[in-house]
DNA sequence: CGCAGTATTGAAATTTCTCAAGCCGAGTGG
DNA sequence: CCACTCGGCTTGAGAAATTTCAATACTGCG
């Protein structure tokens, strides 16, 4: 399970490609990104990084792994909010909102580079072109939530454990970091009861149903998709919300300065 | 229901007031924000500002009124997902994500100035305090949304109300527009439906059960607070959520270049 | 081998939803 | 001034879904 740490140099091309997915950069706001500090931490299953009600001074950007965000109830339950993967940063508001309103943990084994905020801020400030990037960034999370509210309100069952497993696969297939047609998804079904606002009993109910309808398999914190088609359809999944595309070229002039 | 419509020196005061809640702005900053250009625009109620799918030049201040935001189901269904208050910006994200992956609408009449994308993304680059303000406002929003997801996924009926009703009361409260115990929430039993994820029946005895308990009662499109002490506890409402408080006094100096 | 955590299954208890009907209040037009 | 209508609220009751409870497998690991 220890695997060795990232290359330094690794993680900041990984940051810099994220950067770039969500803006164009200059050759100048990539130097800005790979002169910021930060410091690799390994992490185990279950440890958190941050909790409810602390007052972090470093982000967080994953180099390995999975980390989950969560809600901590008042009588001790936990709702998981979001999940992130190799080449997320989960934490970027934890710069601009002092007090954390919720916890972030691993769900396996991972590595994380924290960026101090100072540092970060500075960087932000210097380069509005990268603050763009990250800013955006932190938008798209926000959608991202918006997707969980639809989809823990208003999906049965199935199409709501269908459409959790549609998102988490297309998001590590644009990463990247999925096979052919599986992924990591290390949540039990515990963990998933307390992701989706339902009874571990009717996630297994469902779960059943996907499997026996052959669109997807999740056993042993794999994620195996049998039919992509099907599993988008019951989950009426639409990965608009996921805003892949960049953001409009016009928008990238100005912050580059040529307005 | 026609008011006169707001004088837009009003609306450039409420705007600098906005972005003052979430950073410590110079006179620059706060100059520049006044030469930004908008056009004011009269809301019917139900009217839509912008619908999924569409790609706006403009990002929506309300300076009137009241907006909701809300995704449209593949089989026509609505799936509310906040609510926005005279003094919110309901629509930055549209600056940066393109598509929009969600409908803005009028609970009200109502009354809103856009800004145009160009000249706010401009405005951001330039004046890296008043992009810091405004990024910390959609981060706030995002807090919400959490906060929406755990409430949609993991409270009982009654509580689940109780806790939509403390937030929009609290912040109604915060922004000044709230009366002594009692603000607009122009919303019917088939609306909290579509926002809590439950039939517009539970709503319905959900809304006797806290009414019985002389939490509150709602009626008209008016809340009223019967108990605070008492629907917080029922609700399991903390405000933490809503970062009231700003940014770190330290965020803020780099930010204004005394690093 | 046995433990601990997880998955699976059945069945009862409970909640929530659907359906159906009546009510109430505001606005309308005869 | 009074039916009339419309939208929204209220209520009851049966149907359906979900949760809870309880018991039994399964699996990886020390």
């Amino acid at each position: 399970m220890t695997e060795e740490p990232t290359d330094k140099e690794t993680v900041r091309e990984m940051l810099i490609a994220k950067a770039e997915q969500h803006a164009t950069l200059t050759a100048a706001d990539n130097d800005a990104i790979r002169k910021a500090t930060f410091r690799i931490r390994s992490l185990a299953t279950e440890e958190d990084v941050v909790r409810q009600g602390e007052r972090p001074d470093s982000a967080v950007f994953i180099s390995r792994g999975m980390l989950a965000r969560y809600h901590t109830l008042p009588d001790g339950d936990r709702q998981y909010l979001s999940f992130h993967i190799a080449g997320d940063m989960p934490d970027v508001q934890s710069l601009f909102l002092k007090v954390m309103d919720h916890s972030v943990s691993a769900l396996m084994a991972s590595e994380i580079a924290m960026f101090d905020h100072r540092g970060l801020t500075q960087l932000f400030a210097r380069r509005p072109g990268v603050a763009f990037a990250f800013w955006r960034l932190t938008l798209v999370d926000a959608a991202i939530f918006r997707q969980a509210i639809t989809n823990n309100s208003a999906r049965d069952p199935p199409s709501r454990l269908a459409h959790l497993c549609c998102e988490q696969f297309y998001r590590a297939r644009e990463a990247g970091i999925a096979a052919e047609m599986s992924c990591d998804l290390p949540l039990n079904q515990t963990q998933l009861s307390q992701t989706l606002g339902m009874s571990h009993i009717t996630v297994h109910r469902a779960l059943q149903s996907l499997r026996r309808d052959r669109l997807l398999d999740l056993r042993g914190g794999k994620l195996q998709i049998l039919d992509w088609g099907g599993l988008v359809t019951r989950a009426g999944f639409d990965p608009t919300y996921l805003h892949i595309a960049k953001e409009s070229a016009i928008s990238a002039r100005i912050f580059r300065g040529q307005r």
